[in-house]
DNA sequence: GCGAATCTGTACCGTTTGGTAAAATATGTA
DNA sequence: TACATATTTTACCAAACGGTACAGATTCGC
């Protein structure tokens, strides 16, 4: 019975994965079990709030390093327009061209939006207001920017739900290229 | 044992609503008979498959109504320009504004998507083909038209995402209207 | 009216579900 | 060493799962 060194938060990658498979439902303790190596037990010890607990976890995991790697640079970082340039090359390596599934995105299309609803909206709220802002820092109108930024991450999403229907990564490259494109040209 | 008239395909739409709201997995069949009114016998006996074939059978019709409603007038409609402006009404209403989920965007983000893998791709590459098709008529390029039909059908999947995420309905008819403004302009 | 075909309700099957309890083992600290 | 705290294993639970079997009830063709 040795005791694995893992931290709460070493499983979290783990647990993110399997929920992206498989959504929340699907997302077994079976599962669970198979793609952490943790027993019952050992989950329930980290995680007393059982699923629920779990996905929280994990969705508070995600804000985190979006918010590190990519939000914040946008608004605070010294270069708006390299920020820009490194949120794009981020979510194709992120969600690996449209084969990986945003977790958030997907929760939102379940019956999971009513339980993780303030997460959700945080996301893609903190997401919008962020790159608005660095589109603002970049000579735009505050209307503007806000629609331009809304319309950038919804196609964000879009492209991969279009990439994984069509099972065709290049259409995620593609659709993020036109909207990174449509978002230097007209300042 | 009042023998409910029920024809398969006036079952569909209720069953749709039901893989809608809960998803592949969440739609159980104590859900479903709830919804429909339907014991499990009645239900094996029009879908001997099961789940698997009401599902395929819910996509199907989908499928069916899009080429009817959207589709066709797109590719063969006297007007082009009135049929996409068709389609983005019908798609307002038809995702009411985004409360309501695209049963294929939901299905290509979770692990429906492989065992529904030729429905999926077939919906959205005859709805870009499609648009593609009456853009070419408004005199675009068979590239150009294309390349924006895909962020147009994109487009629409991210706005229904963040329209539930930020439980908005304005970001809906936002995001579509910027789409179709897009569209129009430039020749 | 009669038989065949169609439809429906109910009971049941084995499996899997999320979750619990507690005993057994590791680990950190003094 | 000894003791408390963390962690893990194992066994177990009731409920729900998708699916099957089949006997009734209804409807339709003739």
């Amino acid at each position: 019975m040795a005791k694995q060194v893992s931290e709460r938060a070493d499983v979290l990658p783990l647990l993110g994965e399997v929920f992206r498979e498989h959504g929340y439902e699907g997302a077994s303790l079976a599962r669970i079990t198979a793609a952490t190596g943790l027993g019952k037990g050992s989950l329930y010890h980290f995680f007393p709030g059982g699923k629920e607990e779990m996905a929280a976890a994990v969705l508070a995991e995600i804000d985190g390093w979006f918010e590190r790697e990519i939000y914040a640079p946008l608004r605070d970082g010294a270069d708006p327009a390299a920020a820009i340039d490194h949120m794009f090359a981020a979510c194709d390596v992120y969600f690996r061209s449209g084969r990986r599934v945003c977790l958030v995105g997907a929760f939102a299309l379940a019956d999971t939006r009513d339980r993780f609803a303030v997460a959700l909206r945080d996301y893609f709220a903190a997401w919008v207001a962020a790159l608005a802002a660095a589109l603002q820092r970049l000579g735009r109108t505050e209307i503007d920017a806000h629609a331009t930024a809304e319309a950038v991450v919804g196609a964000v999403q879009g492209a991969i739900v279009l990439a994984r229907a069509l099972d065709d990564t290049a259409v995620f490259t593609r659709l993020l290229g036109e909207a990174r494109a449509a978002m230097t040209a007209p300042v």
